[in-house]
DNA sequence: TACCTACTTGGTTAATTTGCCAAATACCAA
DNA sequence: TTGGTATTTGGCAAATTAACCAAGTAGGTA
């Protein structure tokens, strides 16, 4: 692999590892109907706020959610309707178990 | 997240994983036009055979290759004829930076 | 101001992943 | 059987990731 190919995978490859986390799978799953703030979000997933905190900003660094402040809120919404095509893609391939 | 859904989000974030890596990346998109024995792809990524070897053993796993083994070789191929558009959609995310 | 709520950031530790080397295995040919 | 080629497996060190707690920041309200 020469050095543009390399950077080439590698950049795919970050986006897919800021998916490659089950909590990081349903938060986008959870925003899929809408905005959340952040404690909406940990209220359903069940850890401490700094590890859901954490997992966004993974997720906001790939370009896979934006965050809006509003009042004492952050408001987190995801960025790519496709998604969802995605999964039915990865559920085709697990169905094969 | 109550175990079910944690169990199917972990089942997900899996299979996300065997991908979320450059080699993996490429060798996926190599694989695209027809199968390849071990050599040919550690002569197209350049890296020790043994680590290649490993790579596909995780996406064999994954259930997103399988192999078959002829004479002194084992060739690989993809399972999933949808994963290019899977990655049509992470480009489309891409290009938003 | 002082205090409260919502969130982020820093720091530590444990777990997982990766890549290389060396050794083992599988198949083929002389 | 001896040896050679192709691949896998084991083992180890380095790098990365993840979870928690504690401390910091931002905005709202009394």
């Amino acid at each position: 692999m020469n050095n543009e190919i390399q950077k080439k995978y590698q950049k795919r490859s970050e986006l897919i590892k800021a998916l490659a986390h089950p909590t990081r799978l349903f938060i986008i799953d959870f925003l899929s109907d809408g905005e959340k703030c952040v404690c909406e979000i940990v209220e359903q997933v069940g850890v401490d706020i700094s590890t859901i905190s954490k997992h966004l900003l993974v997720m906001k660094n790939a370009g896979l959610v934006e965050s809006e402040k509003r009042g004492l809120n952050m408001f987190y919404k995801t960025t790519c309707p496709c998604i969802s095509s995605l999964f039915d893609c990865l559920e085709s391939i697990s169905k094969k178990d």
